[in-house]
DNA sequence: AATGAATGAGACTTCATTCAT
DNA sequence: TATGAATGAAGTCTCATTCAT
């Protein structure tokens, strides 16, 4: 009994904090990290405003959880790509697909999570997460560099720049495009990449 | 007479508006968006915080025509330096080894003018800008694919990657390491980007 | 039956109510009544925030009813140093000497309880307690004044004076000094107190 | 012109931060340092909120330059006093005297000022200024021991004990009483105050 | 036309108190 | 009777914009 309580507890006390942190998403997937106001998120939320202090000590904290909850997902969906496929280009390509794709699904939050500053201690959060999707990507072209199917170079500098590359191909100015564009250009950027890591897919 | 108050007037009142755009690029080259509130520029323009209202309907106009000023000059710079070399892989190259080099000479002006946002104005400024880089890019992209000098490519996303890789390599966590490998970074990275277009330098 | 449990549970009230006064004497003690938050109170003495208010209406009365427990005990101790010694010049020395010791060996509780203010409520009973302090040295003083060992002065004045030269003595910037200055502070003190009074020791 | 419009501004600037500082003042002596909260301070000064920044950056700014304007002048006031009389006897009671007559016309005020706490950095102001008061009072006493007409003591000590008796005297519940009998007790404070001394008045 | 003091909406955060469980 | 999560009023501070001079 006691048992049940404390886990119904646990339960409502996460359901919140996921509700905040809900709400906070949505707020940043339309409006960015401006429009998500504590007292909007609490509204969103559906408690008070001092409520979200329960969960999160600073406006601060909330965007940097915020930021490492969905960064990190992101980071683990292209690193579960990137142990699919045959041969290390076809896993580089897996791996900035799903990237690609998933960016695509909603290009406001993608962007606040990529580019949008805000906060020093956000920004450091960025910068971690910005490094860890480079870093898988860097696993896969040393890998392929061994197994000589990517060209010899900087495996550092590259997978920093094939981030780049990809972040602009999704929230540049070449997405404003048409919709029914987007998976097109989203390839040709992958084919871009492919093709600058020197991959001779099989 | 009349007509000569009147020209002096426009003078000076272009040298206003000049020294309001010139002080706020000081105070983002040095603080980003945030630190150039309207007190900030107007004193460090020598006029009063109203008179700024005169030339700028809003902060956000100011602003984007700060991004206007600043970026063009850039993309010019970029432009004029594609024109120079033997033939389309040189001009590439100098191309990207001038944004990199300017881009590194005043890292956070150009992160202000490649990624930090502030308003919705700006950040079409922004867009219309990166769009611009990417656009000079392209042409030389394409004289190359015309010549054989780059391999076949859908150059206007090609171009939009590589401003995006460029980017990283100057803004992303990469550049944290030492100035000293700064430099190196630079040249990895453009050497990424030929390489990425297929160039072949003669 | 029903009598013991009455008894228990009001034993048990007793010790909650004792508890919670408890924690914030302790916090009192360490941070001034700012540090003694509800909550923290709660936290300290082992229950819920909200069963504190089964025992005191507000945050005022509690801090009322800590102010009466411990000052009462102050004033307990100075009587009864009041009631030893020969003659009232001996008598004086000895109460004074006792209030001094003790709000030396906890300054910020003491500094709480003779100076800082919180609240109106509050304000009254620290009145109420100085009042107190002074009516100890005063029955002294007109001891003395009846035995010739005082000189003849407003013993109603003169007590409230002693009160404020000892508290100052504690409590003002004069104790900034090192620790092992302070007992010798505490006994000028005294000793310009027994001067002030005309006391002719034994 | 110029020169005079240059002025007229200096006043009118002065006058606001006069204002301020009256508005403050007056809620200071109402209802302590509590009921100075910055929209009341503005509405006082018949300002905006945001006005009070432009001439205070925080409200314990504003706190510590009341404390520093009120405290100097009393002890200037008191300074005055004791340079005024015949013999260091005489210069004593003037400079307590003073000091109570014009602690008791405004009660509340000088309560804030010598008692009530409210942040480190408006405590600091206070230690300064009660040693200050305690200076004045300290350099009498050492020249009237000199002179003999004080007795041997550690005038330090003293000084800081005078302080608090003649503090004690107004503020503590002792003034509670009648308004036409405080001026007896402030009397009676002073001759106790002197006696502690061993003043002897010629 | 220029000034710059004044405005005041709006953002974050704290914490005594309440109340459903 | 106890709990402690939730409440929300209140307070400080910022800064783009206005407007009387």
């Amino acid at each position: 009994m006691a048992y049940r309580e404390t886990e119904l507890v646990r339960a409502r006390k996460d359901g919140v904090r996921q509700a905040i942190l809900d709400a906070a998403r949505q707020l940043v997937s339309r409006g960015g990290f401006r429009a998500a106001q504590m007292s909007a998120v609490a509204s969103g939320a559906g408690i008070a405003t001092g409520t979200i202090y329960r969960y999160f000590p600073t406006q601060a904290e909330l965007f940097a959880e915020l930021f490492r909850v969905n960064s990190q997902r992101e980071v683990d969906a292209m690193a579960a790509a990137a142990r699919e496929g045959d041969g290390s280009a076809a896993r580089l390509r897996n791996a900035m697909t799903t990237f690609t794709s998933r960016a695509l699904s909603n290009r406001r939050l993608a962007y606040a999570l990529i580019a949008e500053p805000v906060d020093p201690l956000v920004e450091a959060e960025r910068l971690k997460y910005r490094r860890a999707y480079a870093q898988v990507l860097e696993n896969v072209l040393r890998e392929g560099m061994r197994s000589g199917e990517c060209a010899r170079q900087n495996a550092h500098v590259s997978a920093a720049a094939l981030v780049g590359a990809l972040a602009e191909a999704l929230l540049g100015p070449l997405v404003r495009s048409v919709p029914s564009a987007r998976e097109s250009v989203a390839d040709s950027i992958v084919d871009f990449c492919l093709r600058a890591v020197g991959a001779q897919e099989q």
